[in-house]
DNA sequence: TCTCCATGCGTAGACTGTCTACATGTAGAC
DNA sequence: GTCTACATGTAGACAGTCTACGCATGGAGA
């Protein structure tokens, strides 16, 4: 989850609603996240410093946006990897060579 | 958890013990998965019949030998293909075509 | 006008699964 | 006699996700 709102967050930065609305886009469907997982993780994120949000107003309604912060970008660097080590893994046990 | 249980044992019974050297081997070492783990596991997925689990003695030495049932077979196919829809969906978060 | 839906943020509580730490015991090597 | 590898298992803490709410605005259509 982190890593994925990580990566959304990489090229600009965007709300909670429309970050979920990024993840199911980029993933053609696949990834349907609800706002009770999103919300809570964007708050972790942010006291851990690797995101900044702010609240910003779009006519009458108010978003907080998150941005990517230095740390974040690093984590993300992290996460990245371990997604890919975590992949390689599972995958060497799932798909062993025949 | 449940996907490597299956896959690990899908060529041949093993007991839990061996299954975990199993997991450690075919991942390269990646992957240390605790007894906390893997036991209770393995009593859920016999619970739920995708499992059957036998009481055998090696010496004096008891061992709990498990062996995939054919609904066992079924689910790990189901797991290995969840398990690429799962990655390919992730994937194209983290590692957008640029 | 009124209602409904998409937009937008958020929390409470249930649920699930993993991990740490422990208990128990055998066999064999030193 | 003690240590390590083998072998199974549980209790309880912990973390993160999901369901199901509550609240509010703006715009489209009946």
């Amino acid at each position: 989850m982190d890593a994925l709102l990580l990566s959304v967050l990489e090229r600009e930065p965007l709300h909670g609603y429309a970050i979920i609305e990024a993840l199911r886009e980029r993933s053609g469907g696949a990834l349907d996240v609800p706002t009770g997982t999103v919300y809570p993780a964007l708050r972790r994120l942010e006291r851990a410093g690797l995101l900044a949000g702010e609240w910003a107003s779009d006519g009458g309604r108010k978003r907080r946006t998150y941005r990517l912060t230095d740390a974040g970008r690093k984590a993300l660097a992290g996460e990245r990897s371990a997604w890919r080590s975590f992949t390689t893994a599972i995958g060497s046990v799932l798909d062993p060579l025949r």
